[in-house]
Order: C-alpha cells, then sequence, then structure tokens
DNA sequence: CCTACCGATCGGTAGG
DNA sequence: CCTACCGATCGGTAGG
C-alpha cells in the first residue's frame, strides 16, 4: 500500500475529462452570459460550470480581458464565415452586399453573447479585430463587397471605407437594438423578421448608396 | 441637558446638506460609469461619491435598477430636447429628419453614460420608455418627422414606423460604435468628426428614403 | 489542475 | 440618514 499508494496518485488521476478546458471555459462564458446578462460572469463561476475549482482558467488565460479576448476572436471568426456562406449564395455584386449585412443581423441574433463580447465596451487595448487575420476580417469583407459594386456601376464612387462605415452603422444599429430587445415592443422576436427587417433596410440603403443621374 | 438633548437631536441635525440626494445619487452613477465602466457601478461606490453612507440610497430607490431606471428617464428627456432643438434651426423637412439622427449620435457622445444606461442589456421590466411621456418620445419625434416627410413629398409613401426604425438602426449604430470605441482606428474621436460623419451618413438614407421615378 | 488562503467588495436589512 | 451586521462572491496567489 505504501508503495503503491503515491504511484496510483500520479499515474491514474485523469486531469481533465474533456481534454480541452479551454474551449470548456469558452463555451461555459458564453452559456452564462446568455443565461444570466454579462454582468454575471466571473471566472469563478465560469470555472465552476466547466466544472474545474476557481484556480484553473488561469492556466490558460492571465485574466477575465484575456479569456473575453478568445471569445471575441472566435466570434468574429464565426461572423465572418457566415457572412461568406450568405454572401456565396448571391448572384449579383449588390446582392453579395446585401447578404452581407443581413448575415451580420443574422449571427447577432443567433449568437447574442458572442456579439456582446465582441462589441461591448469591455477591452482596454484594441483588440486586432482580425484585419491581420482575414478569416476573422469582416469589415475587410465589407469593404471588398463595396468595392466590387462599384466597379459594376451599382454603387457611387468615393472611398469605400466610408461608404462601408454607414453599412456598418445600419446593421450594427439594428443587430444591437434587437440583441438589447428594445424592438420587442415592436413584435419583432424571430429570426426570419429579423431577416426580412435586415433585408428591408439594406435595400434602403443600397438605394441611396446608387449612382444617380443628379449626383 | 436632559431636557435639551433630545429636543435638539431631532430638530438641528440637517438630514442631507445639498438638499437633494436623489439627484446627487444619479450625478454620482453618471461620473463612476464614465470614470470606472459600467461593471464599476454599485449602490454602495454611488453612494460612497455621494457622501452618504450605503444604506442612504435605498431611501430613494428600490435596487439598483430602479437608479438606472431614473437615470435613462433623464437621458431621454435631455436626448429629445436636443433633438427639437437642432430641429428647430433647420427650414426644410428633410434638413429636420437629418437633424434628428445627427442630434442623436452628439448626445451619445456628449452624454455616453446616460446613452449606454438607456440602451444597456439592463432592465428586466420595458421600461416606458416615453410613448406615455412626450418630453421624453425620442422615436415619436422621428416618427412625426418622416411623416413630415411623407407629407412634403420628399419621403416614399409607407408606414412612417417602418421607415423611423430604418433611421434608428443607422444612427444607433454609428452611436454605438463612437460610444463603445470602435471607430478610434478609423481616426474618428472629435464631436466634428461624429458630426460630420453622421450628417453623411444620414443624408445618404435619406436620399434610399426618397421618392424615385422607378420605384 | 487542486487546496487553502488573502483582502476586498457587494446587496441587503435591523434598528434607531 | 447612520451604525452595525449578515452571508456571499470576487480576483488573485502560494505551493504543491
Amino acid at each position: 500500500m505504501a508503495t503503491r499508494g503515491p504511484r496510483k496518485k500520479t499515474a491514474e488521476k485523469p486531469r481533465y475529462h474533456h481534454g480541452d478546458l479551454r474551449q470548456a471555459l469558452l463555451e461555459a462564458s458564453l452559456a452564462l452570459i446568455s443565461e444570466e446578462g454579462f454582468g454575471a460572469l466571473s471566472l469563478r463561476e465560469v470555472a465552476r460550470r466547466a466544472g474545474v475549482t476557481h484556480a484553473a482558467p488561469y492556466r490558460h488565460f492571465a485574466d477575465k480581458e484575456a479569456l473575453l479576448a478568445a471569445v471575441a476572436e472566435q466570434g468574429f471568426r464565426t461572423m465572418t464565415a457566415r457572412m461568406k456562406e450568405r454572401m456565396a449564395r448571391e448572384t449579383t455584386p449588390e446582392g453579395r452586399l446585401g447578404a452581407c449585412g443581413v448575415a451580420y443581423v443574422l449571427f447577432a441574433m443567433e449568437h447574442a453573447s458572442h456579439f456582446r463580447v465582441m462589441f461591448g465596451p469591455h477591452f482596454t487595448q484594441p483588440l486586432h479585430l482580425g484585419t491581420s487575420d482575414g478569416d476573422a476580417d469582416a469589415f475587410g469583407l465589407l469593404v471588398a463587397s463595396i468595392t466590387e459594386c462599384q466597379r459594376a456601376g451599382v454603387v457611387r464612387e468615393g472611398e469605400p471605407q466610408v461608404l462601408a462605415l454607414t453599412c456598418w452603422s445600419l446593421v450594427h444599429g439594428l443587430a444591437s437594438l434587437l440583441v438589447d430587445g428594445k424592438l420587442r415592443g415592436s413584435g419583432i422576436s424571430t429570426l426570419a423578421q429579423a431577416e426580412a427587417l435586415a433585408g428591408a433596410q439594406t435595400r434602403l440603403l443600397v438605394r441611396g448608396l446608387g449612382r444617380s443621374s443628379g449626383d
């Protein structure tokens, strides 16, 4: 017994069943925010939900901000992927531009916790935002779409970044209002309603962005 | 001494020097959010800043949500007033519509803490939002402006609420991105820059909202 | 990845 | 409006 105990203690005890505590912590964070709100997010509660003691997360994240940065990065990757998927189904430049915006709004509704972390007032430092990483560069995708529309002659000349910022404002505003529940009084709550609304708003704006004889 | 003590105790002791602890608590809340971020807001710290013990706020607010509701209501009043002021300077319906949106964005920048409380994911109950109070009904003002534009023939037919929601999305998105510091990388930080940007975006959208021969 | 511990803050209430 | 108190949670670290 004396020789068996110590040997087994270090050999047979499985460290973490899932094998990927880091990912488990990210998922626990999202579930927590979605169920209890952002204010309830603490490293201790996240650890609790992931089934480890409150000191374990520090093996993977220096602090709460580092955890949130990882959540945000994952969110930008997913959002960019959704945008690409939806744009790929379209056959015209303006169709792709609209799809880009609709995907943004749908992502926000389907991943509200991700959206809150990505665009909330957290983060003391800029959080590269994916400008260095194509798979997470949602804004770059939008700018490219605008440029494509300009080349096709369906959107006016001008700095694509400035026009893109206008598109971003529109869909970000709608997404924020939806995620924060400000449109419940207007009877908008389902994904399908949000999709229709985002499509209508996007079309109105693209119309304003178009070339006109008088401009 | 035996008769003097008790009498004076209830008569001469000033309760609260400012005379309006309620207002002092609202101001302390805004200062706290603006200096330390929303996450740092606690009733205790608010009380501390107002110079009273942490039990005092409960004389004015049942809990934190009640305090925040009062902050939000004050914010909606101020925002609506700013919109009216700026609209009054315009001479055309479309000018007033644009001014309405620009005022929204400027209010957000100048009163970021108010804006965060007003549109954040707090509040378990709807928070009347001023639909019953004309002095705080910013959305009603926007709808009225849209209606005026329709009557003047500068905005297409259609449910004014739906068109108003599109305008709201645009300015709410720009305001949110600015308040949450997401446009610092784009070099936009001053009030004047925000005003110019809001004006340009609003004009693009109003153009899209206009009547066209093809629609 | 865990146990055990630190100092600190919090919301809320009793009772005056 | 204050004092004194409650139970609970938190971020973070030592040390293994």
